[in-house]
DNA sequence: TATGAATGAGTTTTCATTCAT
DNA sequence: CATGAATGAAAACTCATTCAT
């Protein structure tokens, strides 16, 4: 999560700031636009600053799209302490606080969710993107992994790989987003009970007093 | 599906041929790069044509998407009629034919399509297309539409409404290309039992001895 | 007046008459667009020919100016000997005979002439054409020349130097093409009449029983 | 005269600078070449620009002429209150005094200005330039009849429709650069005596101490 | 730290011209 | 002779990125 090697700005608390208002004016701009008809001036404007401004928190237009990625698992990461302590010790329980988190941000930040979803894939191939791309990634799966892991532990989550159920729970969740699932149609909290009953099912052993927040 | 309105280029047949050339190169170049970073150029070369001569056959660079839409449709079509002639009568088993016909024909250009899927969004607002695109995407969902309806009106499929059980089928194969369902790290025709039996289960009176192609 | 050079088609008359339709074609066309809006292509088509057998009649895009040029210069040439027998020997009578035919000539293709006046300077900028050119606009003046030498030679027009006088009764006449005249607005008769009384006055010993036209 | 609505570059007075610059490089270029031989980069080298550095202050080529329109009547006009200062309200010498302004501008940037009133019928049909181009236009005019409307008022000046008077009084100046006029040999100032004199005689009752400009 | 004017590489698109048929 | 498909050079225009202020 840390920022990239160095940019002009130097005072570290200015350029989170800054780097915030720029992932949340690309966000609104993203809802409108494709992320190649969107300029750099455009949301660079859109967060406030002059258009040449940006590159003092960003090194290219491409790097827009790690800050979408990084500041949308940041958003997920920050809730997990919190997520840990509700969840008394249930991996079950705490896997579906991650995912209920994950969908929560999904769904506020769908449109710019939907557009990085699709260039990521493109992202990857620009080799200097490639290590952090993947460490952002990687935060987001461990995420996930991680009461997976202790569920298997503790024998009340079952699953063979663990890439590929991560890889389908986070499709269940970005599915949301993508209108790419039968149940688009339902509003996002029945689309959530929907998941999550998928997920109690193949996965779980039951949970008593189960409440998933 | 009619050649659109008037390209510099006159011969029918050739004027098909040279898109099907088009076509099939655009796909092979949007297996490794987006729409943004494949260049005109890039795509007349593949498909064995100089640069400017592209635009024999294509309007606009835009146009390629809508090649793109109109192939792969008329790829659909082109099977109704068969599958039309081998699912005798049975409108359950029609249905299940046309998803399967959709499902190969996305798996064979699958990374075009996922590209297609992205861009159609914005593709819509460029005004001189939604016309164009609007015509292709109506084949389409009366390809699905039909059996349902007679499916309905044999009282052997069960819904409520039509566009939103198109778009859910539509989702089911689509899904096999953007990598958005639980199953993607299946193989194809694992995926086909899965989203077969959840049509099935579903919306449909049981088939007696089924055999869905 | 000779077709230059070498051109692919060899018969003679299929040539001239060729020329004459594109001639004609192009006077059309010039009549809606500038010279660089028309298209070569649009040009042949008008014609009755295909976009690339213009070619068999041309050498270039730029040679339809040198086509234009030779064409209305010869419709007025063409007159000329009748001219010459109408006008019993006064130079004066025959001077004006000749500026009428080319008042007519230059009305009858109004915006093309309005065109090739316009490109006419940049033409002459392609070695090429120079020679052509010259040769072209040296058959026209001498067509105005020859009455003036001899109105002078019998004391009938006065005049101080030849290529002035020449240009001055050419602007005269493409004045009414041009839009570039006090009396534009009037029809031509009017207008003939005005220029007419205007080149009697300056440079005429009066005509005693003179019939101009 | 405006600076036309959103550009790139936002300092007014660098903008209208600028765009100077480019005026009298466009003049330049435009004794050259043709319009269409000219390209945009060439314009802009000329003008000390990088090629692309142009579009901060123009739309796209065609407001080259428009910018060409609004510089030849800009100059025009500025001259108007010292003109009107100095004919000490005799609309007869106003009117002298204003053409006598136009054909001084006209002559500056003689062949610019010819190749701007040969665009300038093509410029009118593009949509977006219409009503642009006629503001121009009609700020020109309405300088002419000015002095013409009180000219009549005063009986000084007599004519029967303003527009067409207006068009003649244009034309006799714009001869000047079209190598239009039975005078285009001599020299600017007695170009100037002759369509002096000859407004004179038209239209004016007789000037008793007479000095036009 | 912030700005926004300037840049020029890169892209789409047009069209005169050629040439195999 | 005639055709029209193919070509590729050239031009307008865009925009990410830089840098003097």
């Amino acid at each position: 999560m840390a920022v990239a090697l160095k940019l002009p700005a130097q005072d570290e608390a200015l350029v989170l700031s800054r780097r915030r208002q720029i992932f949340l004016a690309a966000c609104r701009v993203l809802a409108r636009k494709s992320f190649h008809e969107a300029t750099v001036r455009e949301m660079a404007l859109e967060a406030g600053l002059a258009a040449g401004s940006i590159y003092m928190y960003l090194r290219s237009k491409d790097e827009i799209l790690l800050l979408l990625a990084e500041s949308m698992v940041g958003e997920l990461l920050e809730a997990l302490p919190e997520i840990r302590a509700a969840t008394a010790d249930d991996p079950r329980r705490e896997l579906l606080g991650v995912m209920r988190r994950a969908l929560d941000v999904i769904d506020r930040y769908k449109e710019a969710f939907a557009v990085l979803n699709h260039e990521v894939r493109y992202l990857q191939r620009r080799l200097q993107y490639r290590t952090a791309l993947k460490e952002i990634i990687s935060e987001y799966t461990a995420a996930l992994a991680a009461p997976l892991t202790r569920g298997r532990e503790q024998g009340v989550i079952n699953f063979e790989s663990m890439p590929s159920v991560v890889e389908a729970l986070h499709m269940l969740c970005s599915g949301w987003a993508m209108g790419g699932s039968l149940l688009s149609k339902t509003d996002k909290e029945t689309y959530w009970r929907e998941i999550a009953a998928m997920v109690e099912g193949r996965f779980f052993t039951a949970i008593k007093n189960g409440d998933e927040s």
